[in-house]
DNA sequence: CAATCGCTTCACT
DNA sequence: CTAACGAGTGAAGCGATTG
């Protein structure tokens, strides 16, 4: 039963943001999506402990953050230099040995071969100590019999954590835990949980695995063997291929004036083909999306018949399907993305 | 029937 | 007081279509 290391990064993007420049420690704190100007036209991406004291979360209005906050710091998302962190990490990571899975851009599951618990925690422990003492910058640490498991009990143990559940310990463990505490069930799923009466793990264990099936499907699966500590899900050491990839851009002000919405659907169009382009990968979908001044979206999507990597071609297609959008409401929003890929490191079978 | 298409829904930071 | 506030990215699922 090889045992799983979960290891998630503190307030990452707000924690490499106080790394380099140490005057923003203790204080309240944010990153988020729009540049210093704009700040109140965007939302929260992530908030240091500070931040989190005054009820501020991410995916917060910063307009919001700030009324909980007036001496609220900000800073704009810099995903280049997180990465650039990101990278150092899964290296160090690397040199232990073990298959590891680069989850997102701060979390990464390192899934360990014979080694018992005991010896875990101790990898668990050099792991945080050299991130903390070469970077400067604190994670925390789960560990369990799956990746999922190993993902919880991380999560309950942050900030600077670190905690293992084993087979014996899990149910006690899992018990008595909210639902919304389970990775993949976000504000949806769990009202509809607690439709049903499901409020904690232990409830979930106790369901008729029929009844999830037919009101989840396969997450549904997913859901009960989980409760019941029966979820070993294995560190993949592949990169699962990206299955699209999408750039979007809020405007200054809405718009229904198509040259100029034309105008940010090319200049997203280059950036994404640029994008994929340095990651060597080829498309054969393309679509374009407009929010509207109410907040209704619409998606466009075409097909080519062939894979393409070529800028203007993606130019000239988003810019003639964004043409075909409706403009009875302005547009405050613009995306372009590609999807049906191929190419790129891990070179997928076709 | 399996793969693909166009689109919607949902999760997460 | 209540409603409005509200970015960016990606995966998965669904119904329709097609070979």
């Amino acid at each position: 039963m090889a045992i799983v290391i979960y290891l998630d990064m503190d307030h990452f993007f707000t924690a490499c943001e106080e790394a380099r420049n140490p005057s923003l420690k203790g204080k309240p704190l944010v990153v988020g999506t729009a540049s210093e100007e704009k700040k109140l036209r965007g939302v929260v991406q992530t908030c240091n402990y500070e931040a989190r004291k005054f009820g501020i979360h991410s995916g917060m209005p910063t307009s919001q953050a700030y009324s909980l906050c007036k001496e609220l710091a900000y800073k704009e998302s810099d995903d280049a230099y997180y990465q650039s962190i990101s990278d150092r990490i899964l290296s160090m990571l690397k040199a232990y040995g073990f298959p590891i899975e680069a989850i997102s851009i701060d979390e990464f599951a390192i899934g360990l071969g014979k080694e018992g618990y005991g010896s875990a925690i101790l990898l668990a422990k050099g792991m945080m100590s050299s991130i903390s003492s070469e970077l400067g910058l604190a994670c925390t640490i789960g560990i369990s019999f799956g990746k999922t498991m190993a993902k919880m009990v991380c999560d309950d143990a942050k900030p600077a954590g670190l905690a293992s559940v084993d087979e014996h310990s899990a149910a006690g463990f899992l018990h008595d835990k909210g639902v919304e505490k389970i990775p993949g069930v976000g504000l949806k799923t769990y009202e509809k949980l607690r439709g049903l009466g499901i409020n904690t793990m232990g409830d979930l264990a106790a369901t008729d695995p029929q009844k999830l099936l037919s009101a989840f499907g396969s997450f549904g699966g997913y859901l009960y063997s989980l409760s019941r500590g029966q979820l070993a899900d294995k560190v993949s050491d592949s990169v699962p291929a990206a299955a699209s990839l999408s750039r979007e851009k809020t405007l200054d002000a809405p718009t229904a004036d198509i040259s100029l919405i034309e105008k940010e659907i090319l200049e997203l169009a280059s950036i994404l083909a640029k994008n994929a382009g340095d990651a060597g990968l080829v498309f054969k979908t393309i679509g374009v999306k407009m929010r509207y001044s109410d907040f209704t979206e619409k998606v466009k999507s075409r097909s080519f018949l062939h894979y393409t990597g070529s800028p203007s071609l993606l130019g000239s297609a988003a810019a003639k399907l964004a043409r075909s959008f409706p403009l009875e409401l302005p547009v405050r929003k613009v995306g372009v993305r590609i999807s049906s890929m191929a190419g790129g490191k891990g070179q997928r079978k076709l």
